[in-house]
DNA sequence: GCGTCCACTGTAAGCGCTTACACCAATGAT
DNA sequence: ATCATTGGTGTAAGCGCTTACAGTGGACGC
């Protein structure tokens, strides 16, 4: 049945093999309702100053009764600008990315950006998920996070003209936010040393992370200059189960392997939190006193590292998160500026599982 | 200067004021580079059956060879179509929450689906969240979590035609899925009394969330049920800092309340695991043990439990978040099909912060 | 009374895509 | 030879918005 003529636009029948679909009001329904041109409206929504008091009231009132919203993918595409940005994590079930998350959401929720999460729980998955959040039209920013920057993910990111944000890891052509984690690496070596330990073992995650062996090496080489020695088979690698061995299975099976070889250090160094609540847990069962027969440190300090009682160094997360959307926004409006690197150092939580420096 | 006229569109200037502008492939460039029009480009990609294989052969090659992506808001504003997702989170760094994504993500992932993930750490900042997720075009549908459906947010979700699954809080209205809170304290409480507890405490959430108060109620009923009655002040309630009393500080300081109260009940039920953690540390650092003076049973089943020992309510997280995103699916391809709700048993499981009931 | 300027508003083109519809061989049936 | 039919393709309209550019009418100066 035809239909009369001028009727609303939004009446006219929709392809039937839509699923979902969504119709909504439009400018074109504010303008006829409140007498305007549809530049009129859109002028209001865009706070041009070319707009009469009393006309913007008029729109504004009728789209305020009608519910207008303005339709997001419309306005990116005529814009030629998004308002989402996107990140990268490996695990969103990890409590540093998802805290880091939090900073930066808690400092996005200011702004009227919205956030897409990727999750590339391993290497071979990152190149995939940038090229997704990289896609044409997506994302106005890129959050990646833990990813070793290098082949052919270097060059995609060079190639891109999206703003890219490194967060925990590093390369000189990107601004990146991490933490000194050799610095914290050192720090552990020295607090061990001064609290009285000779056996020093470190419980590392996969070497291949960054990360993980910038702390390694800062707590080797802190205690090389003390004149103590990290014996080989006192530095145990797991990179078990998920997310490169920072977990606790890896904690408990790297001690297990120490325990098992009559390994018996009275100094031990966690590349992570959870990773030192699973040693703990192994030398708990296999009745060794912590911090009586062995001092333990972690590093992340997780919420429940207070509750444990675990002595570890603190990563400021969520901070990290709010300052990694403000070099994306500064980099979003500065494209040419030179790249930023905005490195945080870890502080020493001294907690329970160490003897307190002064009294060694 | 002018340019020559039949320049490539896409030298065309662009206005200055655009900070961040993207430009790139088109339809348009790869139409004329493979000489057929964008008709027949875009029935390529969009796996039309109506185009020749020599013709499908040679548009995908010079897509390929020029790095073409569709836009993604031209894509969505044609198609009337997102292929976004958008989850309504209290606080990512929870790791329940943390968790169910990540198995929403693990799912998602076989699909072309991205997730966009807003925070609402408040009850008052719910609705502004909902809002935004709900936005003209901006998510083919909605996951929200942990909140109370009614009022004002009732209204909105019931006359949005975003399909919306609910995690972890139920309304007649809308598909959901969730745990079965009141088994999970009734569980809980049957073990505990099998374990020979006789004077039993609850550590509670914030009682406006109703999994806290689903757990409690059914805590309370199953003792009740067996003779034994749950004493008012043995039942402490916290609300304090994040996440509605759902922290390590709520359970230390309920069992400080308890303590300090005099009050030493011999079995406590707390209704997260993150409360159990700080309960045992305020009793540890009243030199009480567990499980010999007092059990203790958590809720959730964290990854670390494990390494703590803690006795606890496993929630299968990572399936429900899959099946969210099944729900989601089934809903958006029948918009009237009835709905659903998934309702999922806790399973005890069993450590050491309990007496084996076996042994009781 | 006329031109100038200014404040405001409208027209229309375009963002990059999808798809209804028209069209045009080539094919086969009659 | 004629007419549907069919497979492949192009044309053009439209998704809902932004904005350059072109008015329009009133205030003001002369």
């Amino acid at each position: 049945m035809p239909q009369p003529e001028g009727s609303d636009r939004r009446e006219r029948a929709l392809p039937s093999f839509y699923k979902q679909v969504y119709v909504g009001i439009t400018i074109y329904d504010i303008a006829e309702e409140a007498g305007v041109s549809i530049a009129t409206v859109s002028r209001v929504f865009n706070d041009n100053p070319r707009v009469s008091e009393g006309t913007r009231a008029i729109v504004q009132e009728v789209a305020e009764r009608l519910g207008y919203q303005p339709h997001v993918s419309a306005r990116s595409l005529a814009r030629r600008q998004t308002e989402t940005i996107s990140a990268i994590v490996p695990m969103l079930s990890n409590y540093f990315y998802a805290e880091v998350l939090k900073g930066l959401q808690d400092r996005m929720s200011a702004s009227s950006f919205d956030l897409l999460v990727y999750s590339a729980p391993t290497l071979d998955e990152i190149e995939g998920q940038v090229e997704k959040a990289l896609h044409r039209g997506r994302s106005a920013g890129v959050m990646l996070f833990s990813a070793p920057i290098k082949g052919d993910l270097e060059r995609q990111l060079q190639h891109s003209d999206t703003p890219v944000v490194l967060v925990d890891c590093y390369h000189p052509g990107f601004d990146s936010i991490s933490t000194d984690n050799r610095l914290g690496g050192e720090i552990a070596a020295e607090y061990l040393l001064a609290a009285g330990i000779r056996e020093p073992a470190v419980l590392m995650a996969n070497p291949h992370s960054v990360p993980a062996s910038h702390r390694m090496q800062g707590f080797r080489g802190a205690l090389e200059r003390k004149g103590v020695h990290l014996a080989e088979d006192h530095l145990v690698v797991s990179s078990d189960g998920y997310h490169d061995g920072f977990n606790e299975q890896a904690g408990y099976d790297g001690m297990m392997t120490l325990l098992e070889a009559g390994i018996r250090p009275d100094g031990i160094f966690a590349t992570s939190d959870v990773q030192a609540i699973g040693a703990m847990d192994a030398l708990r069962n296999a009745h060794h006193s912590v911090p009586e027969d062995v001092q333990i440190i972690g590093f992340d300090d997780l919420p429940i590292a207070r509750y444990l009682g675990l002595t570890t160094l603190r990563q400021p997360m969520h901070e990290m998160g709010g300052r990694a959307f403000d070099l994306l926004m500064e980099r979003m409006a500065h494209p040419e500026s030179t790249v930023a690197h905005t490195v945080f150092a870890p502080s020493l939580v001294d907690r329970h599982t160490t003897r307190s420096a002064t009294l060694a």
